[in-house]
RNA sequence: GGGCUCUUAGCUCAGCUGGUUCAGAGCACCUGCCUUACAAGCAGGGGGUCACUGGUUCGAAUCCAGUAGGGCCCACCA
């Protein structure tokens, strides 16, 4: 066969997914087996995948890859959310587009035409995320809107209803007027904003006086019911109880006080509008006023706007204000920045409204998702971040769920009159006839039992994806979710931290009294190399498909990992992606020099031998720290470990070793041997680079049906020979300087040298066939005494000697061996004023003191040896 | 406004409970090499007064306080 010279990937990734695929790899049945569980945070139904994605679902691949090979029997959910609003929003959009108003349709036409989109667009991204190698359990992908699962949903609200968690009720709630819903607390996102601060003067009734009050929506006056002023105002005594004249409309209101006013704010004087801002609200409901709305569901001005009825608010904003002033009644415009909410979806400026709203009661439902957290049951990676998950639960308020939104999950509140409690809570209509029939005495029918036509919040259905998965809603006793609850490990955004992981650990206590997973670990934000995020409109994301198709799914998984610590954003370059891909060529080169070599009956040679034996020990000791790396998460540092031990330990130095005289064949010891180092690397890098190492570990030998990489086992830690280590570094050293005299004098590499060296009991003479290997040394001796006429250098105390053979720059080579001195020189003096300090000897530790007196040991020898090669060299 | 957090080579980051003259990695950079596994490469090399100031200590990048500048989260000042 044919090997390329460059890795191509485009030809191995497809052939071996289909062929995991076909083996049913990925599949997962409850077992004898440890599980290992880990529920894709679901994208999108409609979406596309993004390189936040990529990083993400790389990184749950890196862990359910691994833990499968540990023979775990590892379960990767996928599945994708209907995410309520986000594709109602594409939806409109697309209908739009087509020239149909949403309010032309039925709900039920909207839905089909809902469905029909979702179908289309539905899924592409877990298509996506087979490029990438995602090992999911496809027989398993969701979706929050089948069936099955949205039964769950509704029977969750149904028993939170029962158990008096869910409320209906009246409240200020954040209104989005270009979705036409509320949306949550988390769903605004405040942004700082210039904006203008009106002064504008009401006429204090019966008298000439005015009070100015200030606003920065002028066009809310309209709404007005109140004047409010502070109790301690000495500017305004006497005023309370009066009543003031709204400029324009004429309306009369009454002038209250309220300790809520800043008298160091604007003039003191608070205009009250309870039905457009949540403090007036307050403020209206303590003093009892009246509620004025102004504004339709999209923002525009009601029968209560008067003149400007119709008008958009932004627009009669300007017309009010104009009005005002040409009629005299606006003192003045300053400039002020303050902070608007934005709808997280549509960017909305959010409009606080007063509105019927259902609500859940979050108070006692938290407590066991924060105590949990603090304590470590389940764990956050970076651990800090339980400090912003903190502060949230303990401040956590009411969560606000119905949407006014038709995709999604159909309240199931079932309404037979028109007063507040005209209601009943039932999974049918037959039952919710029955029920209500029941509280009302009366005989109802299905004309006059009408279902909520609002939906509930999208999290609401994604908070029970780790239970409702494994169909613990319905059978919490069931034998799925006895076997796979709680996961292991969820990966996901910090953004997402208050939406979804919050709210998964509580309904993971209240419904299983248990949690949902062990950890938790917060990806960092994907950024451009400006530090911007990526996103479609900037224009500065790659697009992921095509960075796979050019530079290979392992190399995309590699380049993006590498520098990726948990909790850390990632400015992102496609130099990265390169490195990646170069990584991955590099593998493969090494693959084609080993399947290059011919075996004959010949000696190991000793060099190999010990090659053989150095490579074993530092692969076990990295794979124990890539192993230490796994357990803590350290996911890019398990991966540069990697890197190092395949690019340095083994390309480098191993191969390089061993490596035989071109078109020489090789004794079958040490290839057998490397064969055996290669198939561990390919296992231990497996997790990132999963197409390559598979492709590799069936062309290194012949396979037998189910012998593949990804089901094989993780690689096992043997024996660690700490002193071969140790020799090896002392051998590179001095191969290292050798390589440096050649380089400084231009001492071509193919030319052998002799060594003459000069022992200290550090010289590792053990490695001796190893340096005149990789040296290319003709004659290695052991000499007495300094060599005369030679370049020279000091590894651990011993000096090793290269005769030079033409004239060289004795100046250089004595400037040289100056700085040394001199360098040593001054680190003795500085170990000896340690040493000479009576409270460092008597404080510091045994230990400590006696690496200091070694260190002068040393020194003083070093500087002997180097004071030996001057006066050799004149 | 409240809370959290960060500031170490050009870039991205390591540096555990203070102890190898004030320090590491990858990438980038510089210098040689198209040396038959790999130029998507090989070999060699340079580069940081660990943000600033003060304190604790025999000893601080590492602990404490303050200053400056980033970042994140939360919050109803019109």
């Amino acid at each position: 066969m044919e090997i390329p010279k460059t890795y191509e990937p485009q030809k191995v990734e497809n052939k071996w997914y289909q062929h995991w695929l076909e083996k049913n790899y990925f599949h997962s049945e409850p077992d004898e087996r440890e599980p290992y569980t880990i529920m894709i945070p679901p994208p999108n139904v409609t979406g596309v995948l993004h390189m936040g994605h990529i990083l993400n679902n790389t990184i749950q691949d890196v862990l359910i890859r691994r833990a499968r090979m540990q023979g775990k029997n590892a379960c990767w959910v996928p599945g994708t959310d209907h995410a309520s609003i986000a594709t109602e929003a594409k939806v409109v959009k697309k209908l739009m587009d087509e020239g149909i108003k949403k309010s032309d349709l039925t709900r039920d036409e909207f839905m089909e035409h809902a469905w029909e989109w979702t179908n289309k667009h539905g899924g592409i991204i877990l298509d996506q995320l087979k490029k990438l190698g995602a090992s999911c359990d496809w027989e398993r992908t969701a979706f929050t809107l089948d069936d099955d699962y949205s039964e769950s949903v509704i029977d969750v609200f149904i028993d939170l209803f029962k158990k008096g968690k869910i409320y209906r009720g009246t409240r200020m709630i954040n209104w989005d007027p270009i979705a036409k819903t509320s949306v949550s607390d988390e769903e605004v996102i405040h942004k700082e904003v210039n904006s203008k601060l009106y002064n504008v003067r009401y006429q204090i009734e019966g008298t000439d006086d005015f009070l100015t009050i200030a606003t920065t929506r002028p066009e809310t006056i309209l709404g007005d019911t109140a004047i409010c002023i502070n109790p301690n105002d000495i500017r305004y005594v006497g005023l309370a109880g009066k009543k003031a004249i709204i400029p324009i409309v004429n309306r009369s209101i009454p002038i209250i006080e309220d300790e809520y006013v800043d008298m160091e704010f604007g003039t003191g004087c608070l205009k009250i509008t309870p039905a457009h801002d949540v403090n007036d609200y307050e403020i209206g409901k303590r003093h009892k006023l009246e509620t004025i709305d102004i504004l339709n569901a999209d923002g525009t001005l009601n029968d209560n706007g008067l003149h400007l009825k119709g008008m958009d608010r932004f627009e009669a904003r300007k017309v009010f204000a104009k009005e005002l002033e040409e009629k005299g009644f606006l003192v003045k415009v300053e400039d002020h920045i303050n902070k608007l909410g934005f709808s997280e979806r549509t960017d909305a400026v959010i409009e606080p409204r007063l509105s019927m709203q259902w609500f859940v009661d979050m108070k006692e439902l938290s407590k066991p998702a924060l105590d949990n957290v603090m304590d470590g049951n389940i764990k956050f990676y970076p651990d800090n971040i339980k400090n912003t998950y903190r502060h949230w639960m303990e401040n956590i308020k009411d969560w606000n769920i119905s949407r006014q939104l038709w995709w999604g999950h159909r309240i199931p509140a079932w309404y037979y009159g028109d007063g507040e409690n005209d209601f009943v809570v039932a999974k049918t209509q037959e039952e919710a006839i029955q029920l209500a029939s029941e509280k009302t005495g009366k005989n109802l029918n299905a004309n006059q039992v009408k279902q909520d036509e609002d939906v509930l919040d999208t999290w609401f259905s994604s908070w029970l994806w780790p239970i409702a998965n494994f169909g613990g809603i319905k059978d919490p006793k069931s034998k799925e979710i006895q076997y796979y609850y709680p996961t292991n490990d969820l990966v996901t955004a910090p953004e997402i931290m208050f939406f979804w992981v919050a709210r998964m650990i509580i309904a993971g206590y209240e419904y299983l009294g248990e949690k949902p997973f062990s950890n938790v670990y917060y990806t960092g934000i994907v950024r451009d190399k400006l530090g911007r995020k990526m996103s479609k409109s900037l224009g500065n994301s790659p697009d992921p498909i095509k960075l796979m198709e050019e530079y290979g799914a392992d190399g995309v998984r590699v380049g993006m990992l590498l520098t990726a610590p948990a909790g850390n954003d990632l400015p992102f370059d496609t130099s990265q992606v390169e490195q990646g891909r170069n990584f991955i060529n590099k593998i493969w080169n090494a693959f084609r020099l080993v399947s290059s070599w011919d075996i004959a009956d010949i000696e190991q040679p000793n060099s190999s031998k010990i090659a053989v034996d150095w490579f074993e020990s530092k692969l076990n000791q990295t794979l124990t720290d890539i192993n230490d790396q796994f357990d803590k998460y350290r996911i890019s540092d398990a991966l540069m470990l990697s890197y190092k031990l395949i690019w340095d330990d083994f390309c480098s130095w191993y191969l390089e070793l061993i490596k035989p005289e071109y078109q020489q064949p090789i004794d079958a010891k040490t290839k057998e041997q490397t064969i055996v180092f290669f198939e561990k690397l390919m296992r231990i890098i497996h997790p990132f680079a999963p197409f390559v190492s598979e492709e590799i570990w069936h062309l290194l030998r012949e396979r037998k049906e189910g012998e593949d990489i990804i089901v094989t086992e993780w690689a096992n830690v043997g024996e660690i020979n700490k002193q071969i280590i140790n020799d090896f570094e002392i051998a590179s050293e001095i191969i290292s300087g050798i390589r440096n005299v050649r380089k400084q004098n231009n001492l071509a590499n193919k030319k052998a040298i002799d060594l003459g060296i000069v022992k200290s009991k550090n010289h590792p003479q053990k490695m001796d066939d190893l340096i005149i290997k990789m040296g290319n040394i003709k004659s290695l001796s052991y000499i007495d005494d300094k060599m005369n006429n030679s370049f020279s250098f000091i590894v651990k105390n011993s000096s090793y000697f290269i005769p030079f053979d033409d004239t060289i720059d004795i100046d250089a080579e004595k400037a040289k061996i100056e700085e040394e001195l001199k360098y040593s020189q001054g680190f003795l003096k500085s170990v000896q004023k340690k040493l000479g300090n009576e409270r460092f000897v008597n404080n510091a530790p045994e230990s400590v003191v006696n690496a200091e007196k070694k260190k002068q040991a040393d020194a003083i020898e070093t500087i002997k040896i180097l004071e030996g090669k001057l006066a050799n060299l004149k």
